[in-house]
DNA sequence: TAGAATCTTGTACATTCGTTCAGGTTTATT
DNA sequence: AATAAACCTGAACGAATGTACAAGATTCTA
């Protein structure tokens, strides 16, 4: 029952913005929570992991009652889903600057270097859930996002897509290993692999 | 205290078997029942994931009484390491017989498409454990012992190691996205990718 | 402002978890 | 065969987990 009010509410929130004419303070509020709790979500799996992620330690990082995780997310898996969608999104302006760069492989070797480094808890974080993706389909929509917009970036100076897949994972395989060995990675040896492969 | 005795068990478990004439069959019990925790889990991490490991799934898994898992391993992690480990060691000799191949390359891309499809579960087990190693540091040894077997294989064919570098991470990332996006890799391709890099 | 509708949460429940250790069991030694 | 040493485990502990829902709080409507 509850699982099933949840969902209905998640899907109706929307379009109900648009009947009213003015805005339910009550549904505004439900938004801003939600969100509290996504970014919640992923400090925990920065900080904790995947498995760190609780009902109870979600809503403790978001300072809400625990409750308030079962009544705005049918389930953890409706939570990591909307948080990793949600991560891969904040992805979307840094690689819509690389694309309008002058140099966008350049660019990209750069930021990708950057953000293993500054941010290596919040990458770790987005690999996790994006492997954890391989088992739970429900997350399958939101990490197809980051292939996408990689590909976008990618196909915008080449136009061959086995070029574009290979770039992608060859990006993909350089983060991981960076991750797991703590060497970071040269942005001139980066950058020059990706031309080799278009 | 316990972990203090675990951790001395351990390291002089197999020096033991050197001392004496015969074989303490006490100590040997003991090594078949680790190995049995071993198997089982990696059983629990293809089934459940990383998540799902617990002394008492492993335990049970591995038809053992609970209490065996805190006495076979200092911790889960040192379970887990283990087993990553162990899991890596299954893939000498396939690599090796690549090596051995008259079109290594070649070899390599079949046996890495076959292997994502058929052993899908347990291709995951691995990556889940091989990122975990970026969390946990004594996971990291375990970890590195994958990527130092295909720098070796790829080292085989090509001294530059920039190139064997950029094979691992595109090998990699290729794994990864399949996983993922549930698409099996087109052999020729990954072969074609391969050689481009070298 | 009163009442209705909706949203929110405190609380309780049954499970599962890691850990501990006294006591039992197995193996080696004499 | 008897003793000693090492190995092993059942049972119990407090802590943490997901779930459910009645009661309370808030917001809208008339």
């Amino acid at each position: 029952m509850s699982a099933a009010q949840a969902q209905a509410r998640t899907q109706t929130a929307p379009t109900d913005t648009q009947l009213h004419s003015r805005i339910d303070g009550r549904r505004a509020k439900g938004q801003r929570r939600r969100q509290a709790l996504l970014e919640a979500t992923l400090q925990v799996v920065e900080r904790d992991g995947v498995a760190g992620v609780s009902h109870r330690s979600v809503t403790r990082e978001a300072g809400l009652p625990s409750s308030a995780a079962t009544y705005y997310f049918d389930s953890i898996d409706s939570l990591l889903e909307a948080a990793l969608l949600w991560a891969e999104e904040a992805n979307t302006e840094p690689l819509r600057a690389i694309a309008a760069a002058p140099d966008p492989p350049a660019a990209l070797a750069q930021w990708l270097v950057e953000d293993c480094i500054t941010h290596r808890e919040r990458v770790i974080a987005e690999y996790e859930l994006f492997l954890l993706a391989a088992r739970r389909p429900a997350l399958t929509r939101a990490a197809t996002r980051w292939i996408e917009e990689l590909s976008a970036l990618v196909s915008s100076w080449t136009d061959d897509q086995d070029s574009v897949r290979a770039v992608r994972a060859y990006i993909d395989g350089l983060l991981l290993q960076t991750l797991v060995t703590r060497e970071a990675p040269k942005a001139a040896e980066l950058e020059a692999t990706i031309r080799r492969l278009c």
